[in-house]
Order: C-alpha cells, then sequence, then structure tokens
DNA sequence: CGTTTATATTAGTGAATACTTAAATCAGGG
DNA sequence: CCCTGATTTAAGTATTCACTAATATAAACG
C-alpha cells in the first residue's frame, strides 16, 4: 500500500496526529477516533492495522494493551516526494540556507 | 476534495511532477501517461480535471490547446501537515538553522 | 463550410475499501 | 479455571472512484 493511499483516510491521519503527540494504547486512541468520527471500536483497530502493515505505526505488548508509536520513515518519503516542488514556495535560498536545508533532510 | 484523495492516485502524482517540470499542454501529458500506464486520453482529461478542481493545477487555453501549470498551494498544506512530524527525522536544530528553517516555510 | 485536430464530458461498469456486527484471541485477576 | 477487559479478525455490504467507449465542443485550416 502506498503511503498517499494511507493518508488519504482522514481517520488514519487524526490517529497519526496523536501518535505524534507521544504513544498511545489503541484503546486511547479509539476513544478519541469514536468521538470524533462515530465509528466503532473495531473500525479504528483496523484503521490501526493499515498503519502498522504499511510501516506508519510500530507496536508493543503491554499486558494486554497495545501501545502505538508513529513510525516517522513513510512520512519522510512523502517529505522527499515534495522536495521537487518546494522551489515553487521557497523562491530563492542564499548557498548557506540552501546548504542547511539540504542536511535537513539528508542528515540521520 | 481533501489534498490527500488528489494525491492518491499514482496518475495525478505523475502528472504533477511532469507540471513541475514546467508547462504542457493537455495532449503532451496524456501521450507521456497513455504511454506510461496504458489508459486513454480520456482518463488523463478526467484526472486533469481532478487537479484543476481541487486547485493543484491551473489551465490557460492557447488556441484548441490547453495548457496546464502546477499550483502548489495545496502541495504547501501537505508540506505544512507534515511538520508536526518534522521532529522525528530532524532531531536537532541548532538556534541558526532553527531560525533558517522557519524562515523557510514563513517567508513569502 | 466540412474536415481534422485537440480536448472535455457523459454514462455505465468493475474493483477497491471503509464500515458494521459478530466472533475469536488473549492477558489478568478472583 | 472462569470471567472480564482489551484488542483483533472475519464476513458481508454499500459507496466511492478510476476506467472505457462514445459523444460533444471547439479551434484551425483547406
Amino acid at each position: 500500500m502506498h503511503a498517499f493511499d494511507v493518508l488519504r483516510d482522514p481517520v488514519r491521519r487524526r490517529i497519526l496526529e496523536l501518535l505524534a503527540e507521544g504513544e498511545h494504547a489503541s484503546g486511547e486512541v479509539a476513544a478519541v477516533i469514536e468521538r470524533e468520527f462515530a465509528i466503532t471500536q473495531a473500525a479504528v483497530s483496523q484503521h490501526l492495522k493499515v498503519l502498522r502493515d504499511s510501516g506508519f505505526a510500530t507496536v508493543r505488548a503491554d499486558g494486554a494493551r497495545r501501545i502505538y508509536a508513529v513510525n516517522s520513515d513513510p512520512l519522510q518519503d512523502v517529505d522527499a516526494w515534495l522536495d521537487r516542488f518546494r522551489r515553487f514556495w521557497e523562491p530563492k535560498l542564499d548557498a548557506l540556507e540552501t546548504e542547511i536545508a539540504r542536511g535537513r533532510r539528508k542528515r540521520t
């Protein structure tokens, strides 16, 4: 599944926003999403599965709970795809800025 | 239609890549896409309509031809959405870099 | 004008997918 | 163990949407 297929769904984007704030158990995510989008816990779980399978999120067990965290690699890929359009809104970088802007993406 | 709904389709992404290189007539885009994706001119025209309606592309007439150009505003919105995840792959910026990185996005 | 070239639109169809309900796992107490 | 809570999985359904084929529009040109 391509990164943009994953990000297309507003529920999944919202889940990623929540995970960007920090780790959350499946149930915690579900509580927020159920309220905001009026869908069932099962639906949220299915979305979490998509995020897992596509590499946007990682999981670890904590007893019966499943703790989710964001994995930014696929988001970084999206960011990289946007590079070819950046010149449209980042008109003129001077040498130093270019150097740093490049570094910001290349550097681990 | 949300930006990510538009970007979800690989044909539309490819069209935007072509337009990122410069303006192109509908027929020029169609020629490339027909070859690369094996779809008809009508399908390409429908994708161009989506890009128009969603604000990703602009059109001007040149006789019977329609010249398309990319409009980066919606792409910039996507870039802004990614901001909340940047800290995951841009660990520590020093003061100068932060200043410049901020400027890169805020400045017109 | 009639024809050709460039492009868009319409109608219909099949595949993908997000949802619901129901059932299955599975860890942790009492 | 059995029960409860937390979570996932399965099956079925409805909607969305990208496509094709056919048609429409409209400029260019003899």
